[in-house]
DNA sequence: ATATGTGCAAACGATTTGCGCCTTT
DNA sequence: AAAGGCGCAAATCGTTTGCACATAT
């Protein structure tokens, strides 16, 4: 279902936009290509440290920026006082959080988009963007 | 419509608290009370600077700090790099922020509250809280 | 060959904190 | 008097940037 699911498609759209395919950045995208989660910059940069320790956090940093300009990737804030990126291409969707272990639930709910389209309309604005993020407690089936 | 519209009532709810009433965390409320928008730390420590020069900036982040975790304070990120504050009490509302002028639009719809709790309890959560942000650009009435 | 990318360390902006003094309770 | 708050400067954290060298095109 995710529109990006190979280091080749990733490369080809690098090219295809002037962004040169170091082996730095192909061993960042294959670190977000396998990554279950939504990882951090730092967090990314812990994981490239068993095989590339030369890889620095600031080719991290400016990699996520250069990629999320180019629109490969995406960059979350869940509130966690730092950025947290997935590969964009995927098809759009929201994130619930689970308020006690921080997992991420991604979820897509067509009716709460038009929704969304129509509260701006009425507010006289036209819909580029939105952020919609839930914090929640798990419902204990056994309990 | 607002829930503390007075110095007195936050005074009052100081109190209830524990929390000291100085004449610093006063003038900060004060601010925050006649304030059109939702400013930032910085912000509030720059109007504050005409009446109250010597209140510091870590004053005002330790009392958004203290008020927000007693719930008399709200804060939210906007994705602008630093927090916005704004006084609780007041009903329940979301944020559509003008993507030009940054200006920000209150609402709240019943309907999207009530889809996000849906949504939340199909994916097996108790919603606890959300964060919904609106970026929109002006439709134009005379175009 | 040229433009771009990279590592390192220093710079940054937002926020927090240690400490000695001051103010509310 | 005791507890908590304040100002200041220094510290911290996430992120960005200047510079000299390295690499993809």
């Amino acid at each position: 279902m995710e529109g990006m699911v190979s280091l080749e498609a990733l490369a080809e759209a690098f090219k295809s936009r002037g962004i040169k395919v170091t082996e730095q950045r192909k061993a960042i995208c294959r670190e977000l290509l396998q990554a279950e989660n939504h990882p951090s910059a730092v967090q990314l940069h812990a994981r490239l440290a068993d095989h590339h320790p030369h890889i620095s956090l600031a080719t991290v940093y400016r990699t996520m920026r250069t990629l999320c300009d180019a629109g490969i990737v995406e960059e979350h804030d869940f509130g966690a006082g730092c950025g947290h990126y997935e590969l964009a291409g995927g098809s759009h969707h929201d994130h619930l959080i689970d308020a006690e272990s921080g997992a991420v639930v991604e979820f897509c709910d067509p009716e709460i988009e038009r929704l969304q389209e129509a509260i701006a309309e009425r507010l006289g604005y036209r819909l580029i963007g939105h952020r919609l993020e839930l914090y929640g407690v798990r419902i204990d089936e056994i309990s």
